[in-house]
DNA sequence: TTATCATACTGGTCTGACCACGATCAGACC
DNA sequence: GGTCTGATCGTGGTCAGACCAGTATGATAA
């Protein structure tokens, strides 16, 4: 794609920035890798060096690279903390965005349970089971609740063995983690959500244990889409008519 | 001149970087402001311009700034596409498992359907038509074929209205893009993967326009699945025997 | 009033320098 | 011979001043 123009057409932080990106990409620059010092860079691309400091500053808070002072540039591995610093600075106007993260969170973790169901061992129907545990036990806890239903969901994710997958599910659901708080709190606002909490992720283990792939993910997606019908109910300012029906 | 290292904790690029972060979470600086020239906040912050470039460069690989060639640096509505360079360079590092990534692209895709099935409108629909009907026309040609088969996709996850689906899409699309050629010599080794396309593509498309989500999931999700078979089987050197099973 | 042009300002970049500190290895010391 | 020490070199961190190429603006000319 656009990774060929690399050393030619751009200029500037624009060259710096594309040959890095295509040493990354490629693979030739891996996580631990030191480049070569700013100067040697510099002289390398035919830039000045705060052209390539810009470059690299640019890597570095996309959390790509780290600038070690006194000691080189290295690759790092790539860091979800990256996506707070964007989240922060993107929820001071735009919090409609939170919804589409949500699409996203929930696209991943279907597919992982699918996986899931077919790859999951032992051990991770023991992890389900101790979040699932865990879940029962702090539901009346604000912190430690979310907690457990984020560590479940992981789980979940863990258990399909897809490292792509847990890392996007791990981004994405750290995006989601400062809606986490205001999101428990709806747990006392609504005492019928409890039972709906306990329920869900139980039917949600079972499925995985019997694995079944469908089940699980139309469950997962039902559990998702009842979470969403509680909030709405929060913004509309209806308080637990659940059982009514 | 003095140099007040001591004054603000600290220094350099952090300092600029946080007095614009201050300004920008409080709202005193919102989308479409412009800031003030590079050479005032230098000298205004006791830091040389190049510091001040690197922060304006950091905010803006994090899509809050923009800067603009000789008319300065204003403010933009925070967008999710500057996390595509963040996971474009996270998935790349784990590029060996092409499986995996494809995995998340399933995700990815099968959500987007969903939605699309619910806020896809005309123009939407449209664009499915005419990126089936550019399937057809190059159903014989490797790389016309490939992209149109791309287009198509491409359209599902623009149908849904999900910019973070999209970008996420996008960034998973663009590391496949490698195995695309690949991929598409297998309709030279297996003539009945040429009606396998048109048709599922037309099922896939037919289930959007019904508005249809678990039926276009169900379809979308076998089409992807057909696909591996195929490519098992391209493995294996079995060459089509597809209509025995 | 309108059109043209000079000027001041903007970002984009380069050059060459200084600092403080880590790493390294030669030489001194035990 | 082995260990310690210290000078040198390389690194990132930063600065100051300069030039370029366009834009925006206002003053001047038509």
């Amino acid at each position: 794609m656009e990774l060929k123009r690399a050393a030619e057409g751009e200029k500037g932080f624009e060259k710096v920035f594309a040959f890095l990106r295509e040493r990354l990409l490629a693979g030739s620059l891996k996580p631990g890798d030191r480049l070569i010092s700013e100067r040697e860079l510099a002289t390398l691309l035919g830039v000045s060096r705060p052209i390539v400091r810009e470059a690299l500053r640019a890597l570095t808070v996309l959390g790509i690279v780290e600038i070690r002072d006194r000691i080189g540039t290295v690759v790092t591995r790539p860091d979800v903390s990256v996506l707070n610093d964007f989240f922060t600075f993107a929820l001071a106007q735009q919090a409609d965005m939170l919804d589409d993260v949500m699409q996203a969170r929930v696209a991943i973790e279907c597919q992982a349970i699918r996986l899931a169901c077919e790859r999951a061992n032992i051990a991770d129907f023991e992890r389900l089971q101790r979040a699932l545990a865990k879940i029962g036990e702090t539901i009346d806890e604000a912190d430690a609740g979310g907690m457990a239903d984020f560590e479940f969901h992981r789980a979940i994710v863990v258990a399909a063995h897809s490292e792509t997958l847990t890392v996007l599910h791990g981004s994405l659901a750290g995006l989601l983690t400062h809606s986490h708080r205001s999101r428990r709190e709806l747990v006392q606002a609504f005492p019928s959500m409890k039972t709906y909490l306990i329920d869900d992720h139980r039917r949600i283990f079972e499925a995985v244990i019997a694995r079944d792939p469908e089940r699980a993910d139309a469950t997962l997606r039902k559990h998702f889409a009842i979470g969403d019908e509680y909030r709405r109910r929060a913004i509309v300012g209806d308080i637990d008519k659940t059982a009514s029906g």
